[in-house]
RNA sequence: GGGGGAUUUCCCGAGCGGUCAAAGGGGGCAGACUGUAAAUCUGUUGUCAUCGACUUCGGAGGUUCGAAUCCUCCAUCCCCCA
């Protein structure tokens, strides 16, 4: 599924290609986050002139509502949301550790009290792989167990694992025509513990590899730095998945080192929030100096945002509008989709270091 | 003409002798957000400023150790009776 097609020979960034039931993805590439079948505030036409190749579903969110079996009875998720490209669906470990408060980990798996009405609620890796062969996804990853970080070490070592002793599990229960399966490295900041990991699942030969645990509190510094002591025990024929990242210079980071593929919340979330990202870096548009703004976000951005003028985006946000948020999700969507566009083209001309230093260099100057 | 009620910091609105620069909303200003329980949350919002000091509660006087709070007059607005 996963061809590898250019390594940047200045730096471990690598170009390669995802072939999947739904169709094609180009990597490094970004995901944008439709936890609950609907990238929020954008519409699938939109979504699509981002240029986002695939989206993220959610188990536990979609089996708690509106049900999988629903999905499945319209057609299955790609059918259900409208949005036929590839989807990938992450487990629900990252629900074992946003809604810790409201959940107890078993060796079984997680036993959850709905966030929604307080029902009771199994998921282990069993149950996450057939929710997620019933929604129908193109990759599906395995249930994993993600420790909050900075952590003691038997914690994050017993996360760890627990996360291997799952990914066995949900590969002996995969059983699905066209469905890919990914496994996911933990081991928090200890680099013994990401190569143990890393190594047990490799053996276990996945269609892909996730590092999982990351951004949960730890400084980007030690992000990057478990990144370059995982990702060289790590696969170099399968995809790498890093989970949950990030921003712009941390999706750069990622790429730098190895990675394939992000996803992240920021752009769609930050975007309703009323933050821009822009090549000049970060704008708040609620800000007072946009009042009277009669310049786009961008110059070179073609989004529907950038077709008008800060002031405009501003009033929008000030007057409680909902375009206003949906604009700045788009806005932001299709710019990171243009950050891993460059990317991609810098890689096949072995340049991406340059391009790299360029855009660090470039927010330096403006911060 | 007679009787009653109001006037608070940008707005609305609490307060009814000291713990009041004055609750709570709204609005303003700023910040946060990383596999989405988030179109959410946080801080701040008289002036100067490090503690702290100073000027505010329609206006002018007064009572009191002390007044947004009590008294007198004035101004403006509302209601009732003629």
């Amino acid at each position: 599924m996963f061809t590898l097609l250019y390594q940047d020979n200045t730096c471990g960034a690598r170009r390669g290609r995802i072939i999947t039931e739904h169709g094609t993805v180009e990597t490094p590439a970004f995901m944008p986050v439709g936890t609950l079948g609907t990238v929020k505030g954008v519409e699938i036409s939109q979504l699509e002139l981002t240029g986002a190749e695939m989206i993220l579903g959610n188990t536990y969110h979609l089996s708690l509502r509106p049900g999988e079996n629903i999905i499945n009875s319209l057609g299955g998720l790609h059918q259900f949301t409208g949005w036929q490209k590839p989807i990938l669906t992450d487990s629900g470990g990252f629900q074992i550790f946003s809604l810790a408060r409201i959940m107890r980990i078993e060796e079984q798996g997680a036993v959850f009290r709905s966030h929604i009405d307080g029902s009771k609620f199994e998921l282990s890796p069993e149950r996450s792989i057939k929710i997620q062969e019933t929604l129908g996804s193109d990759i599906a990853m395995v249930l994993d167990h993600v420790a909050a970080l900075p952590n003691e070490r038997n914690i994050i070592e017993d996360a760890m694992l627990r996360s291997v002793r799952w990914a066995k599990r949900c590969k002996t229960a995969a059983n699905h025509p066209y469905q890919k399966l990914f496994a996911i490295i933990q081991g928090g900041l200890d680099p013994k513990l990401r190569q143990d990991c890393a190594e047990m699942l490799a053996e276990l030969d996945f269609a892909g590899y996730a590092i999982g645990g990351l951004s949960v509190g730890e400084t980007a510094e030690e992000m990057y730095e478990t990144l370059d002591c995982t990702l060289q025990f790590m696969p170099i024929g399968k995809p790498r998945y890093l989970m949950g990242v990030g921003t712009p210079i941390d999706i750069l980071n990622g790429i730098l080192r190895g990675v394939d593929l992000f996803d992240c919340v920021m752009p769609t979330r930050n975007g309703r929030n009323a933050l821009a990202f822009t090549d000049s870096g970060p704008v708040r548009i609620r800000n007072a100096k946009h009042k009277t703004d009669n310049k786009p976000l961008d110059e070179n951005c073609s989004c529907p945002a950038c077709k008008r003028c800060r002031g405009y985006l501003r009033h929008l946000f000030i007057a409680g509008e909902m375009l206003g948020p949906i604009l700045l999700a788009i806005h932001n969507l299709t710019y990171y989709q243009r950050v891993m566009s460059r990317a991609r083209i810098s890689i096949e001309q072995n340049n991406f270091k340059e391009f790299y230093k360029e855009y660090i260099e470039q927010f330096k100057s403006i911060n």
